[in-house]
DNA sequence: ATTCAAATTAACCAACCGGTCAACTTTACC
DNA sequence: GGTAAAGTTGACCGGTTGGTTAATTTGAAT
């Protein structure tokens, strides 16, 4: 009973889309508000500080994010295109931003956790857990490359994990060059680290 | 002639340590003040705003690392020892961080930059200025050591862009894992990358 | 139609932000 | 030893920060 409202859906929204195109420490309470026309005194009905609001917001974040993932990284598709479908997926989501906010953006649990890690405990935790759950998405596709011959994979999650440091690593590259172009050599890079072929899909 | 000081590099020392280990953002003038022990007014004496101060102390930092990196990279020694050799000073540097502020603080260009990027431009341009020139210590090492048929690598700028983003990567997750030995497989990782068998050097 | 929990609002808070300034002290140089 | 340049100081500024509160409006459920 009571009012309803779907006001903490857009200070989530909001403050997923200033975190992402600025920075956890740009992003004020009152910015987020304005973007989300709410009133400060509403956001702390919904959250009980900054902090939680951001925990919240990348949790509901990363929840979206993993149902594309599960289709992507369905067992039904061979291996190595998951991991390429993947990083196509990766290059048409770095370009609808950039048209959105005239600017690539990159992987913004990356970018967050790359300055509030020494900061902020709780919000650390969260984006350690997301990072470590993203990695098994690669781990499962090149286990499973692995034992159908296609790649020389014998320890998965040390190959995915490298996989994925040079993934956020190429993603940053294209937030501080702010330039799509990087993303473009992410599969070749990545045939490399796995040491498949050109001509091997 | 006048009075002299070292207040400013003070000052620089402060606010590479408050940026390493904090963020740009949580890093205050107050707070470099305080801890270089130089009241406000000076501060803006010798700087004319807190992204000057930052500009400075980036430009200082990088010129004190590129010492270190010149002799490690030297033609004279071998081209994938230079790479492994500057691995192992990136391991102890972090050790020696961890020592001092009880955190793995990984790299502060690259953290800096995630952060800061769609924020200062100035500041971008001069991290993007410093990236670009490490990657050309990559660059030169993989092309020598192509030359000498250690390593297959007809495009050595493109493969040290992808050991770069691999390395800085790497760098990000020992940050957010507050963990050294994320850095223990940094080595075995640029062999994969590089496809050097773990007999060659 | 009444009820009452949930949502909204605007005013308010102390602390802190980056930055300014004029007065003052120090000291290298002639 | 005089002097002028360079460094130091503390008080001050308007705006913003994350966060609080009590009063008020709303609407779903009975």
């Amino acid at each position: 009973m009571g009012r309803t409202s779907d006001a903490k859906e857009r200070l989530i929204e909001a403050m997923i889309e200033l975190i992402w195109t600025g920075s956890y420490g740009t992003t004020s309470v009152d910015h987020i508000c304005e973007k989300a026309g709410v009133k400060k005194g509403s956001f702390y009905h919904f959250f009980e500080s900054k902090t939680t609001c951001a925990l919240t917001a990348i949790e509901y974040s990363w929840g979206e994010h993993r149902k594309r993932l599960d289709q992507t990284f369905s067992p039904v598709n061979a291996p190595l295109d998951r991991i390429w479908k993947c990083f196509a997926d990766f290059q048409q989501e770095q370009r609808e931003m950039q048209e959105k906010h005239g600017r690539v953006l990159g992987c913004p649990i990356h970018s967050l956790g790359a300055e509030v890690s020494t900061i902020d405990d709780k919000l650390r935790d969260k984006l350690q857990e997301i990072l470590s759950q993203f990695i098994r998405y690669y781990e499962s596709a090149i286990r499973d490359a692995h034992y159908q011959g296609i790649i020389e994979a014998p320890d998965a999650p040390a190959l995915a994990r490298i996989l994925f440091a040079y993934g956020e690593g190429l993603l940053l590259h294209a937030r501080m060059w702010n330039d799509l172009s990087h993303l473009d050599e992410m599969e070749a890079g990545a045939r490399r680290i796995l040491g498949v072929q050109d001509s091997e899909s």
